[in-house]
DNA sequence: GTAACTGCAAAATATTTGCATCCTT
DNA sequence: AAGGATGCAAATATTTTGCAGTTAC
């Protein structure tokens, strides 16, 4: 168990639960963006469904996750880096989808542009999903 | 009925159908994205559930639509311009979507930067959205 | 006439809600 | 002890599949 999942959680106001801890552990030991499935059905634990539903609606409410559209509309979850604490996320980060094994990554060491919009629309932020191959799949 | 409708199904060997007429029809008569709701609960339409599941499906399939992943993770449609025919995407755009009114809509006419990977990535399409609100809800 | 498309029914999936029980603080 | 979280059951919602009848070409 990673040592700051129960930080994390009582910063956040959190109670700290056995799924609670066993699901953002999950994260934290994860570099890549997991699905709903991908927690539920992994190996060796057996999470409620619903238990699943909504401890990653909690996380995403508190700001310790976020939601990542992916080309085939499933919803992957990531975890925010710290700046997103207090529900204020940091949105100089973006996505990638490999193609191939498809492996969710984020990605905030890169520049993001900025983007022209019409007149008069007002731009709160913005979800960049790359889709291509990751180092591993290109290799092989 | 606009008359793109028969052209467009045909250069897409699709045959041409009410069903595919009037949902095309729709995207036409609309610069908004719309998801299968949208289509499905249009006033004075009936469509049947599946046909419109059908119907989307090969657009995409086709290139004719191509699909927006929104905040909220529900699917819309837009049209591809005219570089998409024969699935060659035109990727060269982005989907803004008004947090007001929900309203999506895709703009063409700007400057997508490039954005770095890690050594080794490859990068096939980018597909970003822009969260924020529209001149419309602005002007209320 | 043939192949493709539609629409209905039904199956399979996915998500949400209610509630009694258990756990955290 | 009190409030919140869990887990089961059940209600909803969404998407897919099968198939007989219909339509486009």
């Amino acid at each position: 168990m990673d040592s700051r999942v129960h930080d994390i959680l009582r910063r956040n106001q959190l109670s700290v639960t056995a799924s609670r801890e066993k699901i953002l552990n999950l994260f934290l030991t994860n570099t890549r963006a997991l699905a709903h499935a991908d927690i539920e059905h992994k190996a060796g634990e057996k999470f409620d469904r619903v238990t699943v539903y909504r401890t990653l609606q909690t996380f995403v409410e508190k700001g310790i996750l976020h939601t990542i559209p992916t080309p085939d509309n499933s919803i992957k979850y990531a975890l925010c880096k710290n700046d997103c604490f207090e529900g204020h996320h940091h949105d100089n980060h973006y996505h990638f989808v490999c193609s191939v094994c498809g492996k969710t990554e984020c990605f905030e060491d890169f520049i993001i542009p900025s983007v022209k919009l019409p007149k008069d629309y007002i731009a709160n932020n913005m979800e960049i999903v790359v889709n291509g191959i990751c180092s591993a799949c290109r290799k092989k």
